[in-house]
DNA sequence: ATAATTCTGACAGTCACTGTCAATAATTTT
DNA sequence: AAAATTATTGACAGTGACTGTCAGAATTAT
């Protein structure tokens, strides 16, 4: 068995799904996200209807990506700090700011790594895979939550939904607003009011 | 202009209505939601598939309907207490279990109000039907927690999403758990850790 | 070089969903 | 009661996302 992450065959991968990400969110910002079809995408990127699909599974996957699923258990955890919601999410923005790989990234400047985000709150079934993906975020995060401190599994669900579905809600006050002030303003403001809900396992 | 509520033509609409949403729950429990299309649908209701369509929009709407999109206003306002999140998701099971209306009631016995509930959980896509359902009520419940509590709109959003959010989790750990026990029960345990969140505008 | 494995594009098909239109049924007006 | 108005229906044609399959091409292992 060989190396399987420095191999031609990977290189080409990620160049590719890199490629079709690139040229599919420009055709978004061109024509709008419904206006765009797979098959237009996938000419622009020169490849096959059949790859878009392979490499992401769905149209809205094509701009939601992995912003949480990527974050491995052992990242997670060591982002996650059960006794301050309010710090893990600046955590989250501060590394979701600085993300060095991924469609962000590796283009030159001019492009916000919240680009993207734009289309959580514009495109109803955008908004709805974002979901999707957050759910299955939380419920990592209930498993850590519920190993880590002494409450319940209703309990850890309940606050894990709250603090991912939370968190959300404090980007769309931020999109809503123009996206002025920076985002981690908006978390701070917004989750305040979550602060002691992961702390103590009965209140 | 008559009265609109009571002729033969709104009488037949919800009758019809009616029929096609039931038609269509004995068939999703037969063969599965996923393999039941809306053009049988149409034919158990004796209907075209436009009408489907027009009743009901989406297919998961079948099952999602109105649970909470329903709710007034002011009905919503009667029955949200800013200071007490746990009693308020309380009287909104308490409500939903009573309905008299719908689905639910007007057909013998045998079927729980809380038969469509557990397609929530085991179809991905009326899941995320029903998030949407669940956003929606929320930024009415924040629209409303932003004028009688002093909050700012970020809170309030924040405040509204963990409600609504943490509420749909509650009612998962009830499934999960094969509904041996009450709902009440899984709310009281798992909404406890969102208590005091409404209340105290910065903290 | 050859064999095994993986990736790709082509193709055919399903089904949710949209928009339009003429026929029909209910309601209002005369 | 008939006519005019308005709402509801089914038929129809279409779009586009998504699935599954399969043979050929590219990469990797032997």
């Amino acid at each position: 068995m060989k190396d399987m992450t420095t191999g031609l065959r990977e290189r080409k991968r990620l160049a590719t799904k890199h490629s079709i990400q690139e040229k599919a969110l420009d055709l978004f910002d061109e024509r709008g996200f419904a206006a765009v079809t797979i098959e237009e995408i996938a000419e622009a990127a020169e490849v096959s209807p059949s790859s878009v699909y392979r490499y992401f599974g769905t149209k809205e996957q094509l701009i939601v990506a992995d912003d949480f699923a990527d974050l491995s258990q052992e990242a997670l955890d060591h982002i996650l700090d059960p006794h301050d919601p309010l710090g893990t999410a600046r955590r989250i923005v501060a590394d979701y700011e600085s993300t060095p790989a991924g469609v962000n990234a590796a283009e030159g400047a001019g492009k916000s790594p919240w680009r993207r985000v734009h289309y959580f709150f514009q495109e109803p079934t955008v908004r709805l895979a974002v979901y999707a993906s957050l759910d299955e975020a939380s419920s990592r995060i209930a498993a850590s939550l519920l190993s880590r401190q002494g409450m319940s599994e209703a309990k850890a669900r309940v606050a894990a939904h709250a603090f991912v579905f939370g968190y959300f809600a404090a980007l769309e006050q931020w999109h809503v607003d123009g996206g002025k002030r920076p985002i981690v303003d908006y978390v701070d403001d917004g989750m305040a009011v979550l602060r002691e809900i992961w702390t103590n396992p009965d209140r």
